[in-house]
DNA sequence: TTTATATGATAGTAATACTATTGTTAAGGA
DNA sequence: TCCTTAACAATAGTATTACTATCATATAAA
């Protein structure tokens, strides 16, 4: 399967839609390439002007600043993972089969299809592993959190205990232990690379660990 | 219970320690202050020097930069939560007992002793939810971890990985599991206060709910 | 053809993240 | 006692960041 997937980002994230025109294709491309390769502290839209050629100014009538940049690129991830958690998920009847899919989902890399102004899969799996809690770890959370811009991730959290809901019914966490998957799955890829005596991982460097370590915990966590 | 308690903090963190006058201990407690207040992006040394009436060139002796600050606080939390585990945690039998000890601390606020010079409790707790990772998930953590300033972090987790491996030796992933708990309890807290819908705790803001969450996940996992 | 829109080019500002220099004070050693 | 050193204050200065503003040009729509 090879189709163009996209999504309608909430438009109070940028001042001009990206997706209307090259330049703004562009943006996001290399905004994608660049907060990889610098890092999203080292990331500036003069740094990323230049990679495009084209100026600041130009950048700035498409987003207010670099986080609402970032803030566009995750969105677009989190409707992305939603969008493959339910497509993937469909059709199947186990529960226990849909848990252990999302999970995968959430362990690996984003499926690297050959369109055409496709975004760098491996830079943007990197960037959701090191830099997605900057989008929300910020004094502005509750002012930027009105205008609905974390609803594709609480969509996902939502979807990801619905499965839940539907393995274990009785079980009362289902939304917390959703996130908290979300959330270890980048932290544990994150520490198993660059700090890996906070995990079960150091020396081996085995690829699939997160994935086993969340599996396991999943189901012990919904066991009876 | 009542006494002073300093840990010694990697050297390789600060230039001139701290701890050694007057003015180094202003730049840590007024730091915590203004982090809490400011949020760590809008915190910068010249406020800093505004709040404790000094230069910006006296602070720069203390620290290479507000990334440092933040590391050295970390720093002192970590000693200072792997002291109280330890602490509170001798002289019991019941591993049970011990992990839902480590638990409470992972979510409760640091008591608030009465020393003379002591930091404000509530704005470290806060700073530690809101600002932590912050401090590892940047492109330099490989070089400054060279330096063993992750060291307390690490040790905390493995200390908490020894109860686990007491309550079910068995159990194929305490170091992650430690870390995943340290981590989740920050999470969940920040979620719940600004993102309740990531969490089952929306609405009622029960304060215990973090707590309770993880306790109940914890002995899942570890059941045999 | 007119007109609106998008972009490019350029300039400018306030704040940040530093570095450097010089002078004063106070403590410690000879 | 004098001499030295260290710590800090005061000040200045630089490069970069994070913007905002202005104006000219190209181009596509009316």
């Amino acid at each position: 399967m090879d189709f163009q997937v996209n999504f309608r980002v909430n438009p109070s994230i940028y001042l001009k839609d990206p997706e209307s025109s090259e330049i703004g294709k562009h943006i996001i491309k290399s905004s994608i390439d660049l907060i990889y390769e610098l890092g999203f502290e080292q990331f500036t839209f003069k740094k990323l002007a230049q990679e495009i050629n084209t100026t600041e100014a130009t950048i700035y009538r498409y987003f207010e600043n670099k986080h609402r940049v970032l803030l566009y690129i995750l969105n677009w991830y989190w409707c992305y993972m939603e969008f493959l958690v339910v497509f993937k998920v469909q059709n199947l009847s186990s529960s226990e089969e849909k848990l252990k899919i999302i999970v995968d989902l959430l362990t690996s890399e984003l499926p690297e299809s050959s369109g055409l102004n496709e975004y760098n899969k491996k830079s943007l799996n990197q960037i959701v592993i090191s830099e997605s809690s900057k989008v929300y770890l910020t004094k502005e959370v509750s002012e930027i959190n009105k205008n609905e811009v974390f609803k594709p991730y609480k969509d996902l959290c939502a979807k990801i205990s619905e499965a839940i809901k539907e393995y274990n019914p009785r079980y009362k966490y289902p939304k917390s232990l959703s996130s908290t998957i979300i959330e270890t799955a980048h932290q544990q890829q994150f520490f198993s690379i660059n700090l890996p005596r906070l995990t079960d991982n150091s020396g081996k460097q085995n690829p699939r660990f997160t994935n086993q370590f969340i599996q396991d915990f999943l189901f012990k966590v919904l066991e009876n």
